[in-house]
DNA sequence: CTTTCTTGTGACCATTTTTTCAATTTCACA
DNA sequence: TGTGAAATTGAAAAAATGGTCACAAGAAAG
């Protein structure tokens, strides 16, 4: 038993995976579930799944597997998923449009509950339930709605300037779309989603690795 | 000098951000870099670029740096980037709409040529310029236009049966946009893509490590 | 009570990052 | 042109991180 560790991030990284899985077998009634029968369903090696669980203790049982109810309660807690999550979004374009009618509540405890842009033709108009403000409120409704999360889905060239009023008014997280990589003080965390990264990776793969995988 | 190697995975994931930085700085009529430089742009370790840059060969000269062109030739060959790839769309929905107006071909030699969905309302339609077929037509079209990479938007209970659909109609990577773990032949690629994941990562890093960085 | 199952983990292996520094080049200036 | 200081790469070595094997230990099932 490991605990009282921190947890090692490739291992965070499979969480929500794992907790994904784990409610998908809870609602079609199962009770226990092995680390063999888990590997199949998310594709990742039985002895990494039971290497992460271990980080938390011991939470199996030897011969049995795991309780899927209680596993499931305790990924519920250990990723926050227990209480709402309040996220902002900048920049309701394309794809900030697409992430507004999202939906991860409908399984998650994560929602978008406010979206700024600068554009006068959406400012004031509710997308999909969620209310999109003008940036010069951001800081009052970031304040009020105790975000600390926020979605960047701006033009390149102003996500530099965004994710500076996002932090200025207490963003802790940033989820970047953009491809800019942005220069904030160290102690806010920046998750970097880039899709044209992604898909010239997977080009390059394809090219010149061959019958491999790429993981993540 | 480490050449005729396999380039490790991690380099891989990071050669589009380099070539991205290298062509802002061609296009603003800079000669030479260095590392460090780079390093501040790109947030990669210096140490670490010149690592990776190394295993294609000696590109930099000491005391100097390395030359911005012949680095940005160097990577748009490595990337592929030097020649079209057509990627197809499968599912026309909110995310899948955004993806095929996202643009990819502006500022990379990628481009989706075709797109895929069920939905009566949209088949036929042509949505900024990419034509929107049936399934039906999916083998038909994925052969004359020779793609070989599928963006996968489709709802979570549809991912396996549309990926099963690609594969055999020749695809050979796929960027899964689903939540579904796909089960595909080994030397089909799989880049999943998890919006969901990555937000719950970010939470947990959030709580848990307070004050570091999480990287990709 | 024996067989089967399955966890948790030590030991090992692989991959990735960082440190360190010799080798090389540039540059300023005499 | 010559010389020393500053800059910068490339790579060896070390450190850190992550993944897998293999098996003892415990639990379940017959």
């Amino acid at each position: 038993m490991l605990k009282n560790q921190t947890i090692p991030k490739a291992t965070v990284k499979r969480l929500p995976l794992y907790y994904r899985y784990l409610r998908i077998l809870f609602d079609s009634g199962k009770q226990k579930v092995s680390s063999k029968e888990l590997s199949e369903a998310v594709k990742v090696d039985s002895a990494t799944i039971r290497r992460d669980f271990s980080y938390f203790g011991e939470l199996g049982k030897r011969g049995y597997g795991y309780d899927v109810e209680k596993l499931l309660d305790f990924f519920a807690k250990t990723l926050n998923d227990d209480r709402l999550t309040n996220v902002a979004l900048v920049g309701v374009g394309n794809l900030g449009n697409a992430l507004l009618k999202y939906h991860f509540h409908q399984s998650n405890s994560i929602r978008i509950s406010a979206a700024f842009d600068v554009r006068e033709d959406i400012v004031g108009k509710i997308v999909d339930g969620i209310p999109v403000y003008p940036i010069s409120d951001m800081e009052e409704q970031i304040r009020i709605q105790q975000i600390d999360i926020a979605i960047l889905t701006v033009p390149a060239d102003k996500g530099q300037e965004n994710a500076e009023k996002l932090v200025a008014a207490g963003i802790k997280g940033i989820m970047n779309f953009t491809p800019a990589r942005l220069t904030v003080s160290s102690d806010i965390l920046v998750q970097n989603v880039d899709l044209t990264n992604e898909l010239q990776t997977l080009i390059y793969f394809l090219n010149h690795y061959k019958k491999e995988q790429t993981g993540e």
